[in-house]
DNA sequence: TGTACATCAGTGAACGCGCGTTCACTGATGTAC
DNA sequence: TGTACATCAGTGAACGCGCGTTCACTGATGTAC
């Protein structure tokens, strides 16, 4: 993004165009699928398209910040679904509610989830900028968990071994993010929001067409039995 | 696709060249990603892009071909990997042997791979025709399922309630599948289905980046569970 | 408070490119008698 | 077996379109004195 700072009347008139520019190219993303087209949104918007270049370097750029939003999106809307429920203490309660937030966010912004979760856009390579937004999610998901354990309330559940070296990574991984979890543990979290990222996509990408219909009940199914999985009670 | 039958020199040598069009459209998918360009192909082929047209009525039936051809080739990777396990009695062989291939399909033909699986190309809408081909990857592995259960090799699971609306749409599904499956076993399969789903896509779309780098032990483990929750012993 | 100058947003034309699809055509291969 | 005609594959030009990005420009907003 083409950096610009201070108050002014012009800056505040800058931040709201920008924004306005990416709500513009989130309709078409949403209309067009990920083919963005920086021509369209200044039609949209009654501009030239050469205008955009004040607001954006080229095309790539636009698209970065539209993947920033859209996992800072998801992120919002697991994290406020987990602070909204008040029992603490009823961890499934709390895996449930965050694992709907989640599939509610992305059947009502599918073009964004499958920007930031579907197929890699062709010839675009996501910056390092991505990678804090994108964890905010899965890292509701890991507290849930790790609060759990922390409390005792984590039921032994038999698995599969974990080879060491394996081990050893899922244990610098829970250091990074600063996790207080066992590594069988960590591995299973991370099956687990696997299996919820699968059920999602495979909502939203048709592969659950002349398949499943009651989609609310067969989420919720699946949401049951990975937060069993993990161990939660 | 244009089709003409007859087995004379002249619609030998058609086949030939719709095959050579189509894997020519494969390397360029392979290439761009899903943005497949006629004149591209045309180009790398060395004829004039008009000449297509004698083989596709146009640019979404090459696509459809491709479609049909990349769940085939993954249905038969599934397929062959089941039969050759020998021992037809060791399920938790069997799920491992054709997951693992479900993976490597994937690996080895990503582009393919999302073509199939991952978010629609933009403007395109599948024909029916695909059903057939689309179903044969996941049938091989509820058919290890289905034997596990005629063996009575299927372990009793804790499992979430199904409500009753969705086990008789479960139950309508095995009947139109020919699958002699209990409900609770089906909903188990094809949580289970969704996830191997989720976990090649993850390591594919690049969100395992960071996380883990031991990505054979971490498939592995991934099937492993996942046989255990399904019941396979 | 007013003036002079610098900064910035937005314009419109242009560059150079690629695309899917159609069409009238040529020449080779196949078929019927 | 040879000839006449129909079928087919492939060509090359053209239509009409859209795209990202650059550039010199105008006029408005902000800043310094």
């Amino acid at each position: 993004m083409v950096e610009r700072t201070g108050t002014s009347i012009r800056a505040r008139v800058r931040a709201e165009l920008t924004a306005e520019i990416k709500s513009a190219a989130r309709r078409q993303l949403a209309a067009e699928g990920a083919n963005l087209s920086l021509r369209a949104i200044a039609r949209e918007l009654g501009m030239a398209s050469s205008a955009l270049y004040r607001y954006f370097a080229n095309r790539d750029e636009l698209l970065t910040a539209l993947i920033i939003d859209a996992y800072d999106a998801l992120g919002a809307a697991a994290e406020t679904a987990d602070a909204r429920h008040r029992k603490r203490a009823d961890h499934v309660g709390r895996w449930l509610a965050v694992t709907r937030a989640l599939r509610a966010w992305a059947l009502s912004a599918p073009s964004e989830y499958a920007l930031i979760l579907g197929s890699p856009v062709p010839g675009y390579r996501a910056p390092a900028d991505t990678t804090g937004p994108a964890s905010r999610a899965p890292l509701v998901l890991a507290r849930i968990i790790s609060d759990a354990a922390a409390a005792g309330a984590l039921a032994d559940v038999a698995e599969p071994p974990l080879p060491a070296k394996l081990r050893a990574e899922l244990a610098t991984v829970a250091d990074q993010v600063g996790l207080d979890m066992s590594e069988p543990v960590l591995a299973r979290t991370i099956l687990a929001w696997t299996q919820t990222y699968g059920a999602i996509s495979f909502e939203l990408f048709g592969q659950l067409d002349n398949l499943v219909d009651r989609r609310d009940e067969w989420f919720d199914y699946q949401a049951r039995s990975m937060a069993a999985l993990v161990g939660l009670t």
